[in-house]
RNA sequence: GCCCCCGUCGUCUAGCGGCCUAGGACGUCGCCCUCUCACGGCGGUAACGCCGGUUCAAAUCCGGUCGGGGGUACCA
């Protein structure tokens, strides 16, 4: 008997989206992670829909709290708001998987007096020991059928996994290893013939369900394994939409199968609409795991990336907003958003774009905005005392125009400006700058001339300082500008990388910048 | 092994049968601007994996092949 199962439009259209996010807690929150947060997210929020937050805590031995705290935090960073979850509570409360043990067992036992679901007393040791066989078997067949020159039945390759041996205990076996005393799993019995699915960015997918074995829903000592929780939630949820990674692709039919089986038994209402997004790659081939340095998501927020930055380039991972641009909001994204115009394939992070992309972020904030944001990283980095006094904070604001169109990213004002606001006492020059620019014959001369010019300026503005070493340094030494303000630059802001000299100068103050030409005279 | 997904410049992508001698962005290279570094401006570089088929016409449709990835758990 084959039945063929398909989920196309099985959630009525008229309802409205509910999409959700289903983070384990398990370490520090991964980049893909945010992409698939910021997908459901905008495909939220296009559609007017809700946008859930659910924490799958069921693996207690992996979940911890600083990882839940992180994600939350991570969340309200980038700005991804949720209409349901921690936090905020919500009708379907609660959202945490490990407060849910009741509904997880009540899930169970309807499964199982539905006859959809059945008892298998197998040891792990004994379904592995019947797979070992049958793969040994089918290689003698094979091989047999090779000596035999392709004479015959060609044998078939069996299918790995669970055989569905205890499918169909009579009572008297099921008796039997009852008194045995042998544990039991769960397991959802598939149905014969194919699974299909209209799948929201990949196309119509279709399993045969022979290639997918019944699977377990809980452990042998009842607690329940994501297989069960996951779809019971997210009917419970009334989650209409799902957009999830790529890896979960082959788990779909499966899940529609129980899907089935929820229905029946009055706990799902419908079959929700499944999208599997790309994954997002590292270096070589390989997925983006943790133990690249990129794949940390609140490692970007340290590192001074913003969070529009951020968000912009992963949504150009797998997604565009059209032909010729790739700089937008998240506002300019969630008008544009459409799911059907993700792309399929994989994505490789790029660090150097998404410093691009984060770059022209920064430089579309006001000077004032920059300030704001990154004063947080100068206070972390001790680049300005915390409190920080009027007189930093007055400099700060004058010195920020010079320096928020050079900056990509917001810890980069910091090593700008570090000169302006370090005492006198723990003022250092760059080994490597101080070697070519300040020590040579020549520095010390253009030093030299540099603190006679600049002594007896009247007026210490830009301006002034300007015209002052131009006349000494290139018109009366003859020295070419790069050489001579060089050596005055790294004398003065410690390095050769510095905001605009005279500008520098003039902030700095005449008594700090005399006493660091000064100190650069040996 | 078996199942599923994927395949356009180095990278992210646009392209959904003729607008493509394939467009944009990042990178990279050269030039300009210039007190350093950036910013900005101009220009160059570079791709439809391969083979068949359908069609007057294919990057676009179909088949195969090769390559990459994922799954095949009492993990999620």
């Amino acid at each position: 008997m084959k039945s063929t199962v398909s989920n196309s439009a099985s959630v009525p259209m008229s309802a409205p989206v509910r999409v959700r996010m289903a983070p384990s807690p398990t370490g520090s929150p991964h980049v893909g992670l945010v992409r698939t947060a910021l997908f459901n997210w905008a495909f939220a929020r296009h559609h007017g829909g809700q946008f859930v937050f659910r924490i799958e805590d069921t693996d207690k031995e992996r979940s911890t709290d600083e990882s839940l705290a992180s994600i939350i935090d991570l969340m309200r960073w980038l700005g991804l708001d949720w209409d349901e979850g921690p936090e905020v509570g919500g009708p379907h409360a609660p959202y945490f998987q490990s407060q849910r043990g009741d509904i997880y067992a009540d899930a169970l036992a309807r499964l199982q007096s539905s006859g959809r679901v059945y008892r298998c007393y197998c040891t792990t040791e004994e379904t592995e020991g019947r797979a070992l066989a049958k793969k040994e078997e089918y290689a003698a067949a094979k091989a047999a059928f090779a000596a035999a020159g392709g004479q015959g039945t060609k044998p078939e390759a069996p299918v790995m996994g669970y055989d569905g041996f205890c499918r169909d205990l009579t009572d008297e076996q099921i008796a039997a290893f009852e008194a045995e005393g042998r544990a039991s799993v769960p397991r959802l019995r598939m149905p014969d013939g194919s699974i299909t699915w209209n799948d929201l960015v990949r196309g119509e997918v279709t399993f045969e369900t022979k290639h997918v074995p019944d699977f377990a829903l809980a452990r042998a000592n009842g607690d329940p394994l994501y297989t069960l929780v996951n779809p019971v939630d997210d009917a419970l949820m009334e989650i209409t939409h799902v957009l999830r990674g790529e890896d979960l692709l082959s788990s779909t039919p499966r899940q529609i199968a129980l899907y089935e089986a929820l229905k029946e038994v009055g706990i799902a209402k419908a079959t929700p609409e499944f999208g599997h997004l790309p994954y997002v790659m590292g270096e070589g081939n390989k997925k983006l795991s943790k133990r690249d340095p990129e794949a940390h998501a609140l490692a970007y927020r340290d590192q001074g990336f913003v969070p529009e930055g951020l968000l912009n380039y992963l949504a150009l991972l797998g997604w565009s907003i059209a032909a010729d641009r790739d700089i937008f909001s998240l506002e300019e994204m969630v008008e544009a958003f459409d799911i059907k115009d993700v792309n399929a394939n994989p994505a490789k992070f790029d660090l150097k774009k998404c410093e691009a992309i984060n770059a022209t972020h920064v430089h579309q904030l006001s000077v004032e905005e920059i300030t704001d944001r990154a004063l947080p990283y100068l206070k972390r980095d001790g680049v300005i005392s915390d409190p920080v006094s009027d007189a930093d904070a007055q400099l700060l604001e004058l010195a920020m125009p010079f320096v928020a169109e050079r900056v990509s990213k917001l810890t980069e004002v910091g090593d700008l400006l570090h000169f302006l606001f370090v005492p006198e006492a723990d003022f250092v020059l760059d080994e490597a700058d101080k070697a070519k620019m300040v020590d040579s014959d020549e520095g010390q001369a253009v030093l030299q001339a540099a603190y006679d010019a600049l002594r007896s300026l009247e007026v210490w503005s830009a301006a002034q300082i300007s015209d002052a070493l131009t006349q000494a340094l290139v018109e009366e030494m003859g020295l070419k500008p790069r050489v001579a303000f060089g050596a005055v630059r790294v004398a003065a802001t410690g390095r050769r990388v510095s905001p605009p000299l005279f500008e520098s100068l003039e902030l700095l103050g005449r008594e700090r910048s005399l006493g660091r030409l000064q100190g650069a005279l040996s």
